[in-house]
RNA sequence: GCCGGCGUAGCUCAGUCGGUAGAGCAGGGCUUUCGUAAAGCUCAGGUCGCGGGUUCGAGUCCCAUCGCCGGCUCCA
C-alpha cells in the first residue's frame, strides 16, 4: 500500500489507493485548500490523481510564504485559464471549433478555427473577460476522464472537429493508449475539451486573469495550411501578480529601442525611403562609429586586415556561390542590363521565362549583396596563397541587403538592409579550432565591455533529413565538430540545434531577448568547407601539393543595426559615457554665466568630448530635467561661484542630486580617463566614491 | 507573405450621431536672471497616410493602396 515520500523526506503510509488531494488532506485542512497539483515522481499530476503505488510527492500550490508562485502553479493555472477561455468564447461564438490550447511564458494561448464571416477582435475581449469571470465564479470542477484510443477517435468524428481528431491521432501515434477529456462540471453537461492536463481542481482556483491579444497562426505552423486565430491570454494566482506583471508590460514599451529611438534621435525609418531601411541620424551615426571604432581595434589586435568591396556584384557570382539559388526568394530582384531587357521585351518573354532564364545564366545581372563572403572570397583568390600565409583574416564593414518578408520588418532588430562586422578567415584545417578560439574570444571581450550577461548560446547543425544543405558529410561532421568544441570552450551552456545550420556549414550563435521577450540573433560564427570547395579556393601546402582551405565567417556583433537596436534597449537609452551621444552638458544658472559655460564647453571640445552648453533662458530646475530625459552621463552646472573658483557643479546622470563642485580640469582630466577606458574608470568613482545611482 | 488591429500638428494623444479640426509637450517671440527633474505671457503650427466612392456635407461610412503594431511563417 503506497508509502508517499514528501520533499522533507516525511513518509507517510496508507492503507489503500490514495489522490494527491488525499495527501494532502492527511497533512493538513489549509494545505488541502491551497492544493493545485503536485509533482508525483517528478510528473505533475491533477490533484485528483490516484496514486496506488509508492512515490515521491511534491504538493503545488497557488503561492508560497512570500506570496510567489511556482512555474508548476502557474502552469496549472494558465492551462486551466485556457480551457475557461475557451469556452467562454465558444459559448460568445457558437461555430468557433477548438485547436489547441498550451501556457506559454506569462500566459496562454488558444489556437481556434475561427468562421470567417465573423472574424475575433479586440473589441470582443471585455465580452469574453466577462463570460470567464462568470465560468470562473460558478467555480466548476475539472474532471478528468479517459477512453480508449479507438472510443475516443469515434467520439471525436461525430463532434466533427478534424483539429481534435488530428491532435488525438498524433497522441496515439506518440505511444498514448488513452485519450483524455477535461470537463468544466460533469462530464457531458457542458463544455470539455481533449486535454492531457493537468488542471487546477476547480475554475475557481484561476486567481486573476486577462486577455491580452489576437493574432494568427498556422495550423501545424504550416503557411499552406488552414490559417486559425489565436487569442493571448495571461493568468496569474491573484490580482497582484496580474497588476505587477501588466506594470512590467508598461515598463517595457518604455524601454523599447523603437520608442527610445525615436525620443533620443538614434535611428529614423522613413516610408519614402522604403521599409527596413535605416537611416543613421548624428547620435544614431555616434554610436555606431563607437561601435566600430571599438572593434577595430580589437581586429588589428588579432591580425585581421580590413577590406572594403562594393554593394553590388554579378549573379554568376552568387550563383557560383549558391545564395542567388538558394534565397532567390528572400533577395531584392536582380537588376538586369538595359540591352537585355529591351531583348526580352521585343521578344514578348514572360516573367516566368525571365526568371528561368537569369536562373540559368542566360540572362546576366547584378544583385545587391546578400552576403558578404563571395566577394571577400574573390579577393582571397586574387592572389597566390602559400600555407606560410594563413591564415588569412578579411574584415569588413559589409552592407548587405535582404528581401525579408514585410511582415517580419521591425525597428531596428529586424531589416532589410544592414552592416555586418563581417570577416571571412580562410585557414588550414588544423588551424580552425584555433581560429574558432580566437573569434569567441572576441565575442566574449564585446559582451563583458558591454555588461551584456545574459544571451545564451546556439549551436546551430544541419538536420538529417533536409535537402538544403550543401557539401559532403564527412566535411559537416568535421565543422560541427569544431563549433561543438568551440562552444564547449565558452564554459557556459549551450544548446546543439540541428536545423539551424546555415546552408553552407554549422554555426555557433548568440541570442539574447528584447524587452518584449523576442529573441535576436546577434552574434554569429560558422564553420564552411562549402565555399572553398564551390570557388574551388586552394593554397600551397609545404608538401608542395594544392590544398583546400577552411573559411569561417564570423560578425560579433551581428549587424549594427540590430545590435544598437538591443543596445538601446540593454541600456534603457543610458549609454555608457564612452557609447553616449552626448556626455556631458553644460548649465549655466544665469546669463551671467553663459560665458564661462562657453568656457567650459571649449575646454571639452578641446579633449575630444561630445558636449552641448544649454544656454536657454529656462531655469536650472527645468534645464536638469532636459538633460536628465536626453540621458546625458554628466550635467555640469555652472554659476558664479563656479566661476570664482573655476570648478563645476557636478550632477550625474541616475543620481537625483548634486554631487557638488570639483576643479575644472580634475572633471576633465578623469572624464578623458572614462572615455578611454571605456568604463572601466569613472568621474564618479574617482571623485565621489560614495555615490551610487539610484534605480 | 498570412490573420487581426492602427495611421489626426515635430512628439504623445482627444475628436460624440456624418455638420467649419482640439489639448499637452516641443518650437518662435517677449518678460524674468534664477544654484539642481517643467517660471509666466504670447505666437505660429494640419490636404486628418495617399487615392477613389457614398452623401447637400466625410477625420468620422465604404473600397483600394501605402505604412506601422501584434502574432504566425521565414531568417545566408
Amino acid at each position: 500500500m503506497p508509502k508517499i515520500t514528501l520533499p522533507d523526506g516525511a513518509v507517510l503510509s496508507f492503507d489503500e489507493p490514495i489522490t494527491v488531494a488525499d495527501v494532502a488532506a492527511s497533512i493538513g485542512p489549509r494545505l488541502a485548500k491551497a492544493t493545485l497539483g503536485a509533482r508525483v515522481n517528478g510528473e505533475l499530476r491533477d490533484a485528483g490523481a490516484t496514486i496506488a503505488q509508492d512515490a515521491t510527492v511534491e504538493l503545488v500550490t497557488a503561492r508560497d510564504k512570500a506570496g510567489r508562485s511556482s512555474a508548476d502553479a502557474l502552469y496549472l493555472i494558465r492551462h486551466s485559464c485556457a480551457h475557461v477561455m475557451a469556452e467562454a468564447i465558444q459559448r460568445l461564438f457558437p461555430g468557433v471549433q477548438l485547436v489547441y490550447g498550451p501556457p506559454v511564458d506569462n500566459g496562454f494561448y488558444y489556437d481556434l478555427a475561427v468562421p470567417p464571416e465573423r472574424p475575433l477582435a479586440a473589441g470582443d475581449f471585455s465580452a469574453i473577460e466577462q463570460e470567464m469571470a462568470a465560468i470562473i465564479a460558478a467555480d466548476r470542477p475539472f474532471t478528468r476522464y479517459e477512453l480508449p484510443g479507438a472510443a475516443g477517435l469515434t467520439k471525436l468524428a461525430q463532434e466533427g472537429s478534424k483539429y481534435k481528431i488530428d491532435n488525438a491521432e498524433r497522441a496515439i501515434a506518440g505511444g498514448s493508449q488513452t485519450l483524455s477529456w477535461y470537463a468544466t462540471g460533469a462530464p457531458g453537461s457542458g463544455f470539455e475539451d481533449l486535454c492531457q492536463g493537468p488542471h487546477v481542481p476547480s475554475t475557481g482556483r484561476i486567481g486573476a486573469f486577462k486577455v491580452m491579444s489576437i493574432a494568427a497562426s498556422y495550423w501545424h505552423g504550416d503557411a499552406a495550411s488552414d490559417s486559425l486565430t489565436r487569442v493571448y491570454g495571461t493568468a496569474w494566482a491573484d490580482k497582484e501578480q496580474l497588476d505587477a506583471h501588466l506594470r512590467q508590460l508598461e515598463e517595457a514599451k518604455l524601454r523599447d529601442h523603437r520608442v527610445l529611438g525615436k525620443q533620443l534621435h538614434l535611428f529614423v525609418l522613413d516610408d519614402l525611403v522604403g521599409p527596413g531601411l535605416v537611416l543613421w541620424p548624428p547620435h544614431g551615426a555616434i554610436l555606431r562609429r563607437e561601435l566600430e571604432e571599438f572593434i577595430r581595434a580589437e581586429l588589428t589586435k588579432q591580425g585581421y586586415q580590413q577590406v572594403y568591396t562594393p554593394h553590388i556584384g554579378k549573379l554568376d557570382l552568387y550563383r557560383t556561390s549558391g545564395h542567388f539559388p538558394y534565397y532567390q526568394d528572400s533577395q531584392y530582384p536582380p537588376m538586369i542590363l538595359h540591352e537585355q531587357l529591351q531583348a526580352l521585351a521585343t521578344e514578348g518573354a514572360s516573367c516566368a521565362e525571365l526568371a528561368n532564364r537569369l536562373h540559368s545564366g542566360a540572362v546576366e545581372g547584378y544583385l545587391l549583396k546578400p552576403m558578404n563572403c563571395p566577394h571577400h572570397i574573390r579577393i582571397y583568390a586574387s592572389q597566390q596563397r602559400s600555407y606560410r600565409d594563413l591564415p588569412v583574416r578579411l574584415a569588413e564593414f559589409g552592407t548587405v541587403y535582404r528581401w525579408e518578408q514585410s511582415g517580419e520588418i521591425n525597428g531596428m532588430v529586424r531589416v532589410r538592409g544592414f552592416t555586418q562586422d563581417d570577416a571571412h578567415l580562410f585557414c588550414r584545417e588544423d588551424q580552425a579550432a584555433a581560429e574558432m578560439r580566437g573569434c569567441l574570444k572576441l565575442v566574449r571581450h564585446i559582451f563583458d565591455t558591454l555588461g551584456m550577461a545574459d544571451f545564451r548560446v546556439r549551436v546551430g547543425l544541419r538536420n538529417p533529413d533536409s535537402s538544403k544543405y550543401v557539401g559532403v558529410p564527412e566535411d559537416w561532421d568535421r565543422a560541427e565538430a569544431v563549433c561543438r568544441e568551440g562552444a564547449a570552450s565558452l564554459g557556459r551552456p549551450f544548446t546543439e540545434e540541428p536545423g539551424e545550420a546555415a546552408f553552407y556549414g554549422p554555426k555557433i550563435d548568440f541570442i539574447v531577448r528584447d524587452v518584449i521577450g523576442r529573441e535576436w540573433q546577434l552574434g554569429t560564427i560558422q564553420v564552411d568547407y562549402n565555399l572553398p570547395e564551390r570557388f574551388d579556393l586552394g593554397y600551397i601546402g609545404a608538401d608542395n601539393q594544392w590544398h583546400r582551405p577552411v573559411m569561417i565567417h564570423r560578425a560579433p556583433f551581428g549587424a549594427f543595426e540590430r545590435f544598437v537596436g538591443v543596445l538601446i534597449e540593454h541600456f534603457s537609452g543610458s549609454f555608457p559615457t564612452w557609447l553616449a551621444p552626448e556626455q556631458v552638458r553644460v548649465m549655466p544658472i544665469s546669463e551671467k554665466t553663459t560665458e564661462y559655460g562657453a568656457r567650459v564647453l571649449e575646454r571639452l571640445a578641446a579633449m575630444g568630448a561630445r558636449a552641448q552648453v544649454d544656454d536657454s533662458n529656462n531655469r536650472i530646475q527645468a534645464k536638469v530635467r532636459a538633460a536628465a530625459e536626453a540621458r546625458v552621463p554628466y550635467m555640469l552646472v555652472v554659476g558664479p561661484r563656479d566661476e570664482e573658483a573655476e570648478t563645476v557643479s557636478v550632477r550625474a546622470r541616475g543620481i537625483r542630486s548634486d554631487l557638488g563642485a570639483i576643479p575644472l580640469a580634475a572633471f576633465l582630466g578623469s572624464l578623458a580617463e572614462e572615455i578611454r577606458t571605456r568604463g572601466a574608470v569613472t568621474v564618479l568613482g574617482h571623485h565621489f566614491p560614495g555615490a551610487g545611482a539610484e534605480a
